[in-house]
DNA sequence: AGCGGCTTTCAAAGCGCTTTGGCTTCCGAA
DNA sequence: TTCGGAAGCCAAAGCGCTTTGAAAGCCGCT
């Protein structure tokens, strides 16, 4: 069943047909009624490749989703950014297409993407320090919204990001407030752009404090368990172990806390940890008490917020960059406590 | 740069053109250079909507990810068995387009990626026992394939499943061997296919060594990290505690090995755990090493296989179904051991 | 010279929609 | 009674590609 044979049956023209589905004034209120009618009755759906030729719009939203070249990983994040995302496509009859690439092929994806022709706007994840990428669709001329900012550039964009350097500066202040001193940083890979402003907010604690940061207590690497564990462990074996550690993720922080007891001390006794916490829907902090002390801020949320910002740059290409900084929640749990005496 | 302008260009007709680029046979090798040639130098990219309307193929493959109504979950092996699928799209020039929709929206998401035309094939996510969606796609005349099995379905159809049943019964004969008989399943939610067939290879190693299935023993529900936790907390608490747990998830194994710490127990000694290990990137089971003695099988590897077959369907609709069973491997860490006595 | 059979190229007809520009009606105002 | 304009509808021209059916050119052969 299509546009023509519809208009057919009801012995209307495809224009008259057409109108009266879209929604333009010009078609009596009757006939409308009468097309939404024979459209329901006949089942009648249009195609979508020929209105997305005709009207040179391609009702989808591209992601590239890079899969980290070293380890393999699918940062864990995306799941849940793209199931708030998705929600808001759907709702404006948008298709979400993904790309998967090896995390060196990144700028190809987005070439192919535009010309292609098969979306009308991207999603940037995971914006490095400078990230070219930006340049890049500003000279494809392809809308985007990016999730995260990048602190090397400085002409104007649209973003939605937490407040990472903020968070961190918050927490770290939280366990120099409990007498911690020696207090580490698993991070995030620094050249990514979020790890950077944590990174930042830790350091300038730090310094408001006069107290100083130890290198051999800072480590950056992939947010996983098996790394979370392995920085942890190998800073218990230092000569000054930490008293308080600040990881980047809850998979982190779980993987500290295992290193931890592995060394039969307790997290919030012998060791404080606070993480920041991306409230991913299978991986929840506790119930309604949270486990962790964490910086808590939804990555779900976010999703949402950048997808509602992209269709509207799209909708009017126009409009200055929109741009939202959203400020992370402190929540206290078991995980942190006094600093032990030595 | 559109063919037209680019068949004008080169002095020759579209049709020609158009099949010098398509690699058809009645091209001159000096004019299908020629063209490849001009084609690079002007970046000529055919239009996909065009090309997609002319052909009626959609070059796109959907997946409906479902989200739990109950709990908002995504359900985390998504991230990597989309990592799987995508390699191989991409690789066919397919794209991937996501819905993402509470559970129980999803066959109208699958009528809709139907009518609007904008898919040539599916992949069915965590089938049911009896899954109406695959009548469903049977009727609408849409090529998938299913990542499991439905257990319910006597038609044949296409699928890539682990073989559940026998790795759940080699899991618990492992632990029946080491003397244990209190042994706990912190299975899926048992309408699942998965996680039905993981209770009867269970049960059916049970029975054959004539040891009984403790009710108290068997939990069933999401598998996150906070339902290993309870339903583990749970069971410690009986009079009989068990002295071993099968958990479907390593999050659910991460839960359970929690609680049994909370209780200042040990893991590998006081309690043994074996779970099932999906090999997520971010989520890996130690390094050389498993830390959790485990059913291994890799989802992203079934990623791929589904892709695979879908295609191939694709491009072959009348092939008899095809179906692929692969087998876990039972790998062993430092999470299992004999039986305490008691 | 004429002919069948290749090879190579082309014009034009779709694919199913949107949208432009124009054509009828019909009504109220002049 | 005429006329301007609004309301309602339509034919046809795109959108940029593929594919059908036909034609032109060239070859060796009789």
């Amino acid at each position: 069943m299509n546009l023509k044979e519809l208009s057919d049956i009801l012995g209307l023209s495809q224009t008259t047909v057409s109108r009266a589905l879209n929604g333009y004034p010009e078609v009596s209120e009757a006939t409308r009624r009468r097309v939404a009618e024979a459209a329901r009755e006949h089942n009648y759906h249009p195609n979508t490749q020929a209105k997305r030729l005709a009207t040179g719009r391609a009702m989808a939203i591209g992601h590239v989703i890079p899969i980290s070249t070293q380890h393999e990983i699918v940062n864990p994040v995306f799941a849940d950014f793209i199931a708030g995302a998705g929600e808001i496509y759907s709702r404006a009859g948008y298709d979400m297409v993904l790309t998967i690439v090896p995390d060196d092929e990144e700028e190809a994806a987005y070439r192919a993407f535009h010309s292609k022709r098969n979306i009308d706007g991207v999603i940037i994840h995971g914006p490095k320090l400078t990230d070219s990428r930006l340049k890049l669709l500003d000279s494809l001329g392809l809308p985007y919204v990016v999730h995260g900012r990048s602190s090397g550039i400085s002409d104007p964009y649209s973003w939605v990001d937490v407040n990472n350097a903020r968070a961190f500066e918050r927490a770290t202040t939280f366990l120099l407030d409990l007498g911690h001193r020696d207090i580490a940083l698993i991070n995030g890979i620094e050249t990514m752009d979020f790890a950077y402003r944590r990174r930042k907010g830790f350091e300038r604690a730090m310094a408001l404090r006069t107290t100083p940061v130890r290198d051999d207590l800072i480590f950056s690497g992939e947010m996983t368990e098996g790394q979370g564990y392995a920085a942890m462990t190998r800073m218990l074996a230092l000569p000054a172990p930490p008293s308080a550690v600040l990881t980047a993720s809850l998979l982190g922080a779980m993987g500290a806390r295992r290193a931890i007891e592995d060394q039969g001390l307790q997290m919030g006794r012998d060791i404080s940890v606070l993480t920041f916490d991306d409230e991913l829907g299978y991986l929840s902090n506790g119930g309604d008490e949270p486990i962790y002390t964490a910086a808590r801020s939804s990555v779900r949320e976010a999703g949402r917020l950048c997808a509602r910002t992209l269709l509207n740059r799209i909708k009017e290409p126009d409009l200055p960059p929109e741009t939202t900084l959203l400020e992370a929640v402190l929540v206290v749990g078991h995980s942190t406590g006094p600093a032990p005496f030595r």
